[in-house]
DNA sequence: ACACTATCTCTACAAAATAGAGAACGGAAA
DNA sequence: TTTCCGTTCTCTATTTTGTAGAGATAGTGT
């Protein structure tokens, strides 16, 4: 994470999706969740490559599923949040709304 | 700003201050804020390269101070944001909080 | 003219974000 | 059992963002 306490915005959006999705989340689901939300594409690699880092600075793990799932395909690899991600986006939650404090943006006008 | 529709981090921040400091904003005195509010030291370089980038993208502007100030040393450079600054944040927000919809974190443990 | 001070600019590098191609795995089809 | 095929993961490479620190600059005051 930053100096700042802030964690970089791609790598929160994925932590959170990890703590929506609990032991169901592997790459698939999770980039099939942030493209929902985001309304917009996003690569496997992107996602994995996050992934990847996210697990080397120890704030989520990952294991292989089960090779007998009845599915084809290679197996998958799931996702945890450890508690140190955990308190890393509630670092991030919490700087950010200080940041964010007492500021009035305009309302961005409703499309007609 | 990425393809998730939230820009990076620290340039929201930077931004930010922007927004709440208006015409008086430069180097020192958004280093000053975004110190206090992260409660973290940031560099001169790290704001400065962040609002070369910003004024490249045309979400700021800048425009260097009168001569006379009264004040030592070199002219201060102002920046204010644009109304793009302004949607960006807007955007960026409205993402966020799809992704954090629904999330419930436990509550960091009180220092005792 | 000279020193002093606040501020900015430059260079360099580390970390994060992203794309795209291709490899691996295992069920299904033949 | 051999080949095919769909799903998921891995690797390589590039761009963008984040960060530090040294040093250049433009004025004020002496």
């Amino acid at each position: 994470m930053g100096k700042t306490g802030v964690m970089g915005a791609f790598e929160e959006m994925v932590l959170l999706t990890l703590v929506r999705q609990g032991e169901a989340a592997y790459g698939v689901s999770i980039r099939r969740e942030l493209e929902e939300r985001a309304g917009n594409s996003v690569s496997m690699g992107a996602v994995y490559a996050t992934l990847d880092r996210l697990e080397s600075k120890a704030l989520v793990r990952s294991r292989v599923g089960e090779e007998r799932e009845s599915r084809r395909g290679r197996p998958r690899r799931y996702y945890t949040v450890l508690p140190a991600g955990v308190r890393e986006l509630q670092q991030t939650r919490a700087v950010r709304e200080r940041m964010w404090a007492g500021i009035e943006l305009d309302q961005p006008a409703e499309p007609s």
